[in-house]
DNA sequence: TTGTACTGTAATATTATTTATTACAGATTA
DNA sequence: TAATCTGTAATAAATAATATTACAGTACAA
């Protein structure tokens, strides 16, 4: 992460609102306050998971992948957290000491739990839903 | 974060299972493989929740705070991560562009949604229930 | 067919965050 | 008073996140 998430929403919100115009990625860049090729490399990922289509050239620019509707945030979160919520475990505890011969096991199943709730909170919000709440 | 979580609870079920007797910060650090100092910065932090009790001097070290029943994973979560679990949201983005204007609310009551779900998911377990799960 | 305006992506630099280390003062015990 | 701890600050090193630059490739349009 750290910013990507949201990062990712007000791309996917923008080019929501343009319901189907062509943005480029300088004037998303500068609606994010960011660097247009900071913009194009999350859209790079977001396009590899069908969430946005892009126009190469002249004229060129992106546009959603699919409706608004039928993207949810779960299906953002999925293009770029691919570790729980909770953190890392690459902790390489004690193996002589039974609570760090096994805690690495029980962590990962406790991160497992919470990351479901997430998931499952976020599957309930759609793009478009979101979007609404802007004027 | 990132492996903070890991290493409250690692350090919280060592002493539950030594269930009473003080532990030393060595003894701890060298459990999770890392540095006692580090080890004496967690707890300092933790027993400023009340989570554990230190003694000083020849023969000190460290017990619970409270019984392990009484410690929820929450209650850990709690004493670290002071922002969202779906990121930081300190961007500035342009307060011209109406997305860009309001984002930072919506991202940041979004956010306040997924944490409430993370901290009810780590409130049904609790310290005595974690560490059971150990040989 | 050439100039213009885009995307795509790699390489690199910069900044921020996290983790590790060292050091030592203060506390407590025997 | 020597030995063994904690508490904490200062600093260093490692890692991760973000920003920038550069330019090749693509498409349009005159």
């Amino acid at each position: 992460m750290n910013a990507r998430f949201q990062i990712a929403i007000h791309i996917l919100t923008l080019l929501d609102k343009a319901d189907g115009e062509l943005l480029q990625s300088d004037y998303i860049a500068s609606s994010l306050n960011a660097n247009p090729a900071l913009v194009r490399k999350e859209i790079s990922n977001l396009r590899n998971f069908g969430l946005i289509e892009s126009k190469e050239g002249k004229g060129g620019g992106y546009t959603l992948g699919k409706a608004a509707g039928s993207i949810t945030l779960a299906d953002v979160f999925k293009t770029l957290k691919h570790e729980s919520v909770l953190g890392t475990s690459k902790n390489q505890p004690n193996p002589n000491c039974p609570v760090g011969r096994q805690i690495n096991q029980n962590i990962s199943e406790l991160y497992k739990g919470v990351d479901e709730v997430v998931l499952a909170k976020l599957s309930g919000i759609t793009l478009a839903g979101f979007s609404l709440q802007f004027d």
